[in-house]
DNA sequence: ATGCCGACAGGATGTCGA
């Protein structure tokens, strides 16, 4: 099963590439986030042609996420628990039944967080706190499961072209990489560092400054597998050709393949 | 030291992103 993540940066903006680079991609699963319209203004038709069968948690303006699956979506839950304030659309999970095994995914919008020092960077904070909580719990299933998506986080000097310019930023902070591996150590694998040890491979590159052009990107689109998906992960990559194109989102979509 | 670009809402220009 290929499946995918792809912050498009509005879906009705992207629609013409997203359907484009679904076509010649031709993923069985896509997470979506910063979709920025509401359920019933989501675009579903125009995947529904392709065959996609599609959930949608989102948020008029901003954030919002989707799943888009050619294999039915079982279980669609939106919202990270703990969170009962929080109106922002960041999180929806699913299960998709595999050949083997069942599926579970989660599109994952972590929050930005700056400038450093505010309460949007405390609120990153809490909320990967909460995304750690939902993981640990869904490793008590024992089942394949990708969470997917865009976590603003760095996690390396070498995921960024220069580590100085982003020191201040808070996709960089000690905080927010800690917070990431504290994902990970409950036992989720990075898919694309388990397939790919080269540096400097990026998933974002900012509209402004040149730094497509100039390859000053960063890498925060991330694909973290269960040990049960880790075991059958077969290969993983950056879709970074996409950037390149027309009215290109400033992110890429990231896919790996695992045998479910 | 700051803006650069782009999407959105709304009808000018401010907010947000990363």
């Amino acid at each position: 099963m290929k499946i995918a993540t792809w912050n498009v940066n509005s879906v009705k903006a992207r629609l013409e590439a997203a359907t484009a680079w679904l076509k010649e991609a031709v993923p069985d699963v896509v997470c979506l986030q910063e979709i920025k319209c509401t359920d019933d203004t989501f675009p579903a038709a125009a995947f529904e042609e392709l065959g996609y069968n599609c959930a949608v948690h989102g948020q008029k303006t901003y954030n919002g996420v989707a799943i888009l699956s050619k294999r039915p979506l079982e279980d669609v839950t939106p919202r990270l628990p703990g969170g009962e304030a929080d109106e922002h659309a960041r999180y929806l999970e699913a299960l998709v039944p595999g050949d083997k095994s069942v599926l579970r995914v989660a599109s994952v919008y972590a929050p930005n967080g700056n400038p450093v020092g505010t309460e949007k960077f405390a609120y990153k904070l809490a909320w990967l706190e909460r995304l750690r909580r939902r993981a640990a719990a869904l490793l008590a299933f024992e089942e394949p499961a990708a969470l997917m998506g865009d976590y603003n986080v760095i996690p390396t000097p070498e995921d960024c072209h220069d580590p100085v310019a982003w020191a201040q930023d808070a996709l960089f902070q000690p905080e927010s990489r800690a917070a990431l591996r504290r994902v990970e150590n409950l036992g989720y694998q990075d898919a694309f560092r388990a397939c790919n040890a080269q540096p400097y491979q990026y998933t974002f590159w900012d509209y402004q400054a040149g730094a497509w052009q100039k390859d000053h990107g960063i890498r925060i689109d991330h694909i973290l597998l269960s040990p049960q998906a880790l075991d059958r992960l077969t290969a993983c990559a950056i879709d970074k050709r996409v950037r390149g194109r027309d009215k290109p989102s400033d992110h890429v979509p990231v896919w790996c393949e695992v045998s479910v």
